[in-house]
DNA sequence: CAGAATGATTGGAG
DNA sequence: CTCCAATCATTCTG
């Protein structure tokens, strides 16, 4: 009880503190002039660090924070390939359609994110309630809330239209290849190819962002670069182990390959990496001569190899970096390279034991210790297939199999008509008399909802006004615990302070008590009964009576087809009377975004 | 023109 | 979600 009674005391001094500043504000019109809110405002500009000239001036104090408040929501979602995808897909109308709901979305969130940020402003110049630095975050975490709600809100234009359909994927293929194939500048190829040699070949995702943004390209495409970068290195890498393996293995004679050599089919550079690697040579920018002694004696170099050193040698040459860098460079090892790696110590290990036991048969035993008697059929399958390469069979069942993945047969997926084959789908519209625009193949109305109507945009608005209730809005259900859970703070009595009407974030954050009990305590020369704040739905455990909150509805922002619906943006994308129209709409009184300016109803609140 | 280079996509795995 | 392997489609190059 002692607690309570502590907040009650700091209430009751807040309160005294406000009855005062109301009582001037009603006796006299100029705030400036009033003692009491002088001291009490300055000492907050102080306390937060604000500059005491201009606790007075709201456009100066506003002007602090001219560029979060003006700051523009871009509307990156939008590209212009995309829109010429809607086009070429849905024809012109539905793209002005779309680009209408897309605008009126973009000026909805502009407008009201200006709003609440100018409402946070106005609340912590009468009231401060934090520095600069807690005023921009809290400006930008608005900023940012409208900005991610006006992506949900076009992310369900798109659904509505049908962009995300699945007739139209292979479509978007197409022409994002169509439109997108443009090779990167030698600038940009530069950069990536020094942090992938440098730096590392797997940049996680600040790293991606960083690149993103010095070389202008997205993060997908970033992503897709290093994939495609590493899948190459490591598939040359593969080339110079199986050409090296095949020198060891005396499968190529030497001749036959600087013959290659010679007529370009290997390079100079990938014989010499050979070379090097075979044959365990120090790495040196001068082996002019070597491979010629080399490839005069390969079998004795390659016994002396063989019986100095156990045979180890056998498995790699080593490389320093920089040599190993020309050839395929890597500097980390991938996956592919720990998996031949593992692969030769099998191997050595094999030979070791071979080497212990000098009769075949025993390593024959040891095999089938190892796996049993009767072998299982994809073992014996697998051994089988070995035996007929290598005639070592022993060494080879037991070396570990790469792990072959399962991978989706060609003729099979076509058979199920996915469209596996994307030239086939092109021949396919070609054939077809559609009208084509700028060489981009026109939309297939094959898989749509068999409808009459004439043209493809019937068709779609068909389609939309027969699913999209049931498919784009069936988590509406969802969303609308959010649009009962208003964060309107419920001020059933908060005595005197109705000239306060206009501030509603006060500077305090105090924890719930029973908001069912009322507290009545004699303070002063104040009586006052108050059930404090209510903030339904939001918490259990909180009061919140500052702009912190905010960040507790950031995870709304599912809110945005309730928002569009609200606000019928999708009026333009839809005909008058299809389903989606008749959906749940919310009170307008009911959907805010926090607790902050006008959103908090004082009408309530009694003298 | 053939083949290499390259950006992007797909479908499976983790 | 990321990654990989395979693949496609386009563009570059000899």
């Amino acid at each position: 009880m002692d607690s309570l009674k502590e907040k009650s005391l700091v209430l009751s001094e807040i309160h005294s503190k406000f009855t005062k500043l109301a009582s001037k504000f009603q006796n006299n019109s100029d705030l400036i002039s009033t003692d009491f809110h002088t001291s009490f405002r300055q000492k907050l500009f102080v306390d937060y660090g604000y500059d005491l000239s201009i606790y007075d001036e709201e456009t100066s104090f506003f002007k602090l924070f001219e560029s979060q408040l003006d700051n523009e929501i871009p509307v990156e979602t939008i590209h212009q390939d995309e829109l010429l995808k809607i086009e070429i897909c849905f024809g012109e109308s539905v793209k002005t359609k779309y680009l209408d709901a897309v605008n009126s979305a973009h000026k909805f969130c502009l407008q009201k994110c200006r709003e609440q940020k100018k409402a946070l402003l106005r609340d912590i110049f009468m009231l401060p309630s934090g520095n600069k630095e807690y005023v921009i975050k809290t400006l930008n975490q608005i900023h940012s809330y409208f900005a991610d709600m006006l992506s949900q809100m076009i992310e369900q234009f798109r659904v509505t239209i049908g962009f995300y359909n699945a007739n139209t994927v292979s479509m978007n293929h197409s022409i994002s290849t169509c439109i997108n194939q443009s090779r990167f500048t030698d600038e940009i190829k530069q950069i990536l190819e020094d942090y992938f040699c440098e730096i590392s070949d797997r940049p996680n995702h600040c790293e991606k962002l960083e690149l993103s943004k010095t070389t202008g390209l997205s993060i997908k495409q970033i992503e897709t670069w290093f994939n495609n970068r590493r899948n190459r290195a490591e598939k040359d890498n593969e080339k110079l182990e199986r050409l090296t393996t095949e020198f060891l293995d005396k499968k190529v004679d030497w001749e036959d390959k600087f013959t290659a050599v010679r007529s370009g089919k290997i390079t100079a550079k990938d014989m010499r990496t050979i070379i090097i690697q075979a044959f365990d040579l120090p790495c040196t920018d001068l082996i002019e001569e070597e491979p010629l002694a080399v490839s005069e004696d390969i079998e004795a170099i390659k016994s002396n190899e063989s019986s100095s050193s156990k045979k180890s040698t056998k498995t790699r040459g080593r490389l320093t970096k920089e040599a190993r860098k020309k050839v395929a460079p890597y500097n980390k090892s991938s996956p592919m390279t720990t998996k031949i790696a593992m692969m030769r110590t099998n191997e050595v290990k094999n030979d070791i034991l071979q080497e212990d036991s000098k009769d075949p048969i025993s390593t024959t035993q040891y095999s089938t210790q190892l796996y049993g008697n009767e072998l299982s059929t994809g073992f014996d399958i697998f051994q089988q297939a070995t035996t007929d390469v290598s005639d070592n069979s022993v060494t080879k069942t037991k070396m570990t199999p790469l792990k072959i993945r399962h991978r989706p047969n060609k003729d099979l997926a076509r058979a199920i008509s996915q469209p596996y084959n994307r030239t086939q789908q092109n021949k396919q519209i070609s054939n077809e008399n559609e009208p084509v625009i700028s060489g981009v193949p026109s939309i297939q109305y094959t898989s749509l909802p068999s409808s009459s109507t004439s043209s493809f945009e019937e068709d779609i608005f068909d389609y939309i006004s027969t699913y999209a209730p049931t498919t784009s809005f069936s988590n509406l259900s969802d969303i609308s615990d959010f649009s009962q859970s208003s964060d309107i703070v419920d001020f059933d009595q908060f005595n005197d302070i109705s000239t306060l009407n206009n501030y509603s974030t006060l500077p305090f954050v105090f924890e719930q008590y029973d908001s069912s009990s009322m507290l009545t305590q004699s303070l002063n020369d104040h009586d006052f009964t108050f059930n404090a704040v209510t903030i339904p739905n939001l918490s259990d455990t909180s009061i919140y009576v500052s702009t912190d909150t905010l960040q507790d509805h950031v995870s709304e922002q599912a809110s945005a087809v309730d928002m569009a619906n609200q606000y019928n943006l999708f009026d333009s994308l839809l005909d008058n009377d299809t389903n989606i129209t008749q959906q749940t709409y919310f009170d307008d009184s009911n959907f805010t975004v926090g607790p902050i300016g006008e959103n908090i109803d004082f009408n309530d609140i009694e003298p």
